[in-house]
DNA sequence: TCGTTTTCTGTAAAGGGTTACATTTGGAAC
DNA sequence: GTTCCAAATGTAACCCTTTACAGAAAACGA
């Protein structure tokens, strides 16, 4: 049914070379006589011939495919990275294959299988979760390159921020503020970017002489229902904290309407702070105070040195993007500042 | 570089016929004697083979991929979606390609060829607007299955949601609890979506005998940022609005900002009404009243009836979801439902 | 032991492109 | 009008898999 290049050929009375050289025009400047070319493209639109890439995939054995896989895609922070991997592979010609793992780790190495199998160009894996096994085999099997988005690896190119040290300017922000029990909302053990949050929270503690209480550290799961709980725990402690540290926005919204359910106020009975700085955070009331990490820029970055070692081979490579703490009113620091911009000091605005 | 179905026979001493019966086992039900299958199972985890996707796909001319192009990656809204189409895409063994157009109507089409020259299986396009453009004599040329989220089409399958009827609820309630004047945040003249919202806003208005007040419509264009202007913009009318509907959740927020800025209150001062539901919502305090149009369920429809197509071809059809207003507190219905649930009346707690 | 089935395995074509190499063409130079 | 060279075009191999068809081996009955 599909009108191959055969059929072009042809229609226009000239060989198949000659019809897949006006088809690639830009690739190769093959010499083709103008008015043949105007004679093959005629043919082209009006056949409305499009060259199959399986065919053409198989031959020059690359995809033109990006595989992306992100551990939630309901996370607004994932999307975001994802947009800065998509701009820059658009404009470099490369389409986006795009999955969502839901942590789970037999979703995630059927996804990557799947990828492989693809043949896709390059694999940019996002998230700090264990839920993904790849070995530096595996991929060599493939002719395929991997870029880690907030992972560290031994094998592969990551592009990273400072956990650690972006947990502790915000723990050391509450501390300035007087804070004195501060609570932290964790995700799983498991995920390598809330164990790096978690670290920094606690130096910041310990580096101002101050003990490490279990009780304030509670687990959660990226999600708004269980930062509400999680902070709910929190406040109904014998002593509970003035202040929480969530280890994302969405906790962190989930956290502030506890505090309000409980009849209590953010910044004035608890202040709190969050991280990733989503769109939203801006438009809380009160504003959100929270780390940004540049999402779109992380995808950026990675998409950029993927390319690189897709064209040239340059190999592994490391990156860091610079987080910033975003202070705005629910850590109690800026009292009257909404009133000037929408988003307070959001950078991103 | 890659290992192929040859060297695979070669190192199991057996053909390459007999190499591809073992290695689509459950394809097709052919007789290999179970221990030259053993051999050949044996090689071929030795060796790490995989089939090449693309040769696999030249032959039998189906990729295993679903194309899904949605507007918008940063809206909340459409993960949503993503997710049921992927739940289902997944449970069937297709993969996802994903594909975000940032409204952009060259980006789209760009992107629609590239999905179509991929060869997908089918095609998943999401959202309102109109910078897609799709014939389906372009369609039929590849052989390719499409479906319609949330817009209308004479040629394709749908999925869709009564907009008119659920804006015209929504306002009818902001009636029923005695506003007169009710504020419109709309988005955009080009998209079907909100421009049947806004039908709905505006029949429920008439129907109430009320005259339509052009001032208290204004546009938007789905962003928070927006959401905050449009509302200031109402709020600082001579005659300002005691209640506004936003014709998305994400421009709810941005106007409760913004009522919030002006040192007035939700729902006391200005009662607000979103659309979407998105997850934040049932977070926000005072927690949103908005129309929940259960975007997974949009996603596992469409995919549904987009494999049903693709494996017996029966053709177009039309599928509607239901949506329901979900009434929690900053609309002022509910004054202390907020106690009992985190997410008050949300049914997708 | 020798047909005759039945079961298993191999051969080769097809699928739709790209491109190295061979061949033809066109035009310049004489 | 030749000759020659560069430009234009054509031929055919190759990429890797699946599968129809043919051929070989095993199983079976007589």
């Amino acid at each position: 049914m599909s009108i191959t290049i055969r059929d072009v050929a042809e229609a226009a009375g000239v060989s198949v070379a000659t019809v897949s050289r006006v088809a690639n025009a830009s690739a190769n400047n093959y010499p083709v006589r103008p008015q043949t070319r105007e004679r093959v493209l005629e043919v082209i639109s009006r056949l409305g011939y499009r060259p199959n890439d399986n065919a053409r995939g198989l031959l020059l054995k690359r995809s033109g495919l990006i595989g992306i896989v992100v551990p939630d895609i309901s996370n607004p922070y994932y999307p975001e990275v994802a947009r800065g991997i998509e701009d820059v592979a658009h404009a470099h010609g490369y389409k986006l294959m795009f999955c969502s793992t839901d942590r789970l780790a037999d979703r995630a190495s059927a996804y990557i299988e799947a990828l492989l199998l693809k043949r896709v160009d390059g694999l940019v894996i996002v998230g700090g979760g264990d839920e993904i096994q790849l070995s530096e085999a595996t991929v060599a099997t493939y002719d395929t390159k991997v870029v880690f988005i907030g992972r560290p690896s031994a094998s592969f190119s990551t592009v990273r921020i400072d956990n650690t040290g972006a947990a502790r300017d915000a723990t050391n922000h509450l501390l300035a503020l007087g804070h004195q029990r501060v609570g932290f909302i964790s995700a799983g053990a498991s995920s390598n970017t809330v164990n790096e949050r978690r670290r920094g929270y606690i130096a910041a503690l310990k580096a101002s002489g101050l003990s490490i209480d279990e009780d304030l550290i509670v687990d959660g799961d990226f999600t708004e229902a269980v930062g509400y709980s999680a902070a709910k725990r929190l406040l109904t402690l014998q002593h509970p904290p003035t202040a929480i540290f969530a280890s994302n926005d969405r906790m962190a919204l989930g956290a502030m309407a506890a505090i309000v359910d409980l009849g209590l106020t953010v910044p004035d009975d608890v202040a709190l702070v969050g991280f990733d700085d989503v769109p939203m955070s801006g438009y809380l009331r009160p504003a959100l105070t929270t780390v940004s990490v540049a999402a779109v820029e992380l995808g950026v970055r990675a998409m950029e040195i993927l390319l690189k070692d897709i064209e040239s081979n340059v190999g592994r490579r490391r990156a860091r993007v610079a987080t910033h703490l975003v202070v705005r009113d629910s850590c109690g620091a800026s009292a009257a500042s909404a009133e000037k911009s929408p988003t307070a000091s959001n950078s991103h605005a």
